[in-house]
DNA sequence: GACATCAGGTTACACGTGTAACGGTTACTC
DNA sequence: GAGTAACCGTTACACGTGTAACCTGATGTC
């Protein structure tokens, strides 16, 4: 029937390569040599030419678990990702450190949220016997991070302030975020300022800390100045209640968590017929040129990660030699982007 | 010094099933049956305790290689991403995927895009011997499919139309987004019709198709109805000259590609002075919420997928049987929602 | 008391790979 | 022509697991 597709059996075992070995009549040994270009001198040209043949000709493929059973360790580096919905600054994150890992000799997964507490997940990567971890979402337990150390994993990253103890902190302080929109709101003048606070708790890892950062530009600028944290849910009705709020509460500054939900608070106040930026000034964060579209042009802050060769560079080190690198590094710079909105 | 952290030293390797046995006192045999909870009655409670505490002692983590090398098989299943830049409707595909497998008993890894060829990417994920590989990217080569299913992996899925043989395809037919686009442009009684196309070489894989079923809608309803693409930048500067070669070519319809496009799009024809809807009619895709924050408020095809849960039972089915499902399957639903620019 | 049953383990092997240590030719040197 | 070096391979072992087959006392059964 299909004798051209040649679809194997129930179960035609994968190719080993003993089974090269004996197609091109030469021993294991040889083939292993050859296909990993580690003969030296040690195998001619022709022989090489029939292991080549062979194992082209039966679709060899080596088994990665059985290669890292011998050799002890893995060239893996695990990405374990948010469950945060994820913006275009972390995607592009991402894809930079993909792409420049293989670089370094390194294969890179980027694992989902695993279910099951901290422990469980930092057991099941430790399965993998990681060359290195980045947890790039907090969380991660320094028992975690012992199971994985005495796992053989040379290098482990985590997220954040506070660091874990044994393992590396990658620091993307969001207070700067914060810190930054109100510094400039109250250059702007601004007193009474508020901060929208996305309701979504995804985001409450992100939503908390500039808050806090706001917080603390506020009090460093005396007394006087106000903040005021304003729930916002993902939605237009949610929104219109923010803008009413704004009104009651007198706000003439307002930080909105992100450009989106920004944009989603600017909407709202013009419809309640506040006027931005004269009565409330409004600043975003991310920069997204879709914030640039609307009239008044948002405000934001800008916020800039290392390029994924760099970031290799030191995940390389950390494997190499982890005392080599220091305890923590910050990642995060912030940039205020003024426009029309303040 | 720190005697409390007692990191290991330069390498102390990590403990295999061996050294809990040696410290519990039993075989090695033993240690596995009550790890892997395969002892029917075999084991005493009494003995199951001792290995269980001295696994917990040692920080016990069985090594995957070893397991899969033993077992023959894997519970992996390969999420092959794309290198396009992927909006939030890919990315709770992936995260409600990533999330409904673990409960069949996989785990699932994300992988970027591998450089090199689409072989040698397969070679590559071959190499791990994964259950089933999901490809959410066109280019996997018939031949890149045989060497997965040579290497042991029962069910290979892939992107798109026609179908790799071999492979099951999984359809997100972007036609039918275009198609849908401007059938509802041709009902609004719109007859010159242009097609944003985004210049990103990522997206190309999307816009092609999108233009292609907006050619045939226009085909299908007769002539004098004319499909003019036009390049799109993502910048503001190539907005405006997207605005101008609308009024030159008198286009009296426009599909943006998406709703980033078709915002980027609105605010250009606004400034250069057109009208919508009345000079222009204007539809994006994927419904975002901040597309409703325009006025006038952007209408918009919006796209759904299948949740993660039933897609995950697919790919069960087909790793357990691989015969037992359809060789191809239409996941995508469109729907046009009408709102004020159209 | 001989024999079967059974609970509670253990021994032994296989999975596919990398590599150190060890041959067997052939050619070259004194 | 014996020693020796260079060339080209091979043999043998280890890595950490899972499990079928086997063992060993103790407990019933007639």
């Amino acid at each position: 029937m299909n004798s051209d597709h040649d679809l194997p059996g129930p179960a035609a075992p994968p190719p080993t390569s003993a089974d090269v070995a004996k197609l091109a009549g030469v021993s294991r040994a040889t083939v292993s040599f050859v296909l990993n270009n580690t003969a030296g001198g040690r195998v001619s040209e022709q022989t090489r030419a029939k292991v080549r043949a062979a194992a082209d000709r039966l679709g060899y493929v080596p088994h990665a678990g059985a290669r890292s059973l011998r050799a002890g360790r893995t060239g893996l580096v695990l990405l374990v990702g948010s469950d945060a919905p994820i913006g275009s600054l972390f995607s592009g994150f991402y894809r930079g450190l993909q792409d420049a890992l293989p670089r370094y000799g390194y294969t890179s997964v980027l694992l989902g949220p695993t279910p099951g507490g901290w422990n469980d997940a930092a057991r099941a990567w430790a399965e993998l016997r990681p060359a290195a971890v980045l947890c790039l979402t907090p969380g991660l337990t320094p028992e975690g991070v012992r199971t994985l150390h005495r796992s053989g994993t040379r290098a482990v990253f985590t997220l954040g302030v506070p660091p874990v103890p044994g393992a590396h902190a990658l620091i993307m302080d969001q207070r700067e975020v914060g810190a930054a929109a109100v510094a400039h709101l109250l250059e702007r003048g601004r007193r009474r300022i508020g901060v929208v606070m996305p309701a979504d708790p995804g985001l409450a890892l992100f939503a908390g800390p500039r808050l806090a950062g706001a917080r603390a530009a506020a009090a460093s600028a005396g007394v006087g100045v106000t903040v005021e944290p304003l729930p916002l849910d993902y939605t237009e009705e949610s929104a219109a209640e923010l803008a009413d709020r704004c009104r009651e509460s007198g706000l003439d500054g307002l930080f909105g968590y992100n450009d989106e939900y920004a944009m989603l608070a600017l909407r709202a106040l013009q419809d309640a017929g506040l006027d931005v930026p004269r009565t409330t000034a409004l600043v975003g964060a991310d920069d997204l040129l879709l914030a640039r579209l609307l009239r008044p042009r948002l405000s934001s802050v800008r916020m800039r990660l290392p390029a994924g060769e760099e970031l290799a560079a030191l995940v390389d080190r950390a494997v190499t030699d982890p005392d080599a690198v220091p305890a923590g590094r910050n990642l995060m710079a912030v940039e205020l982007i003024a426009r029309d909105s303040s």
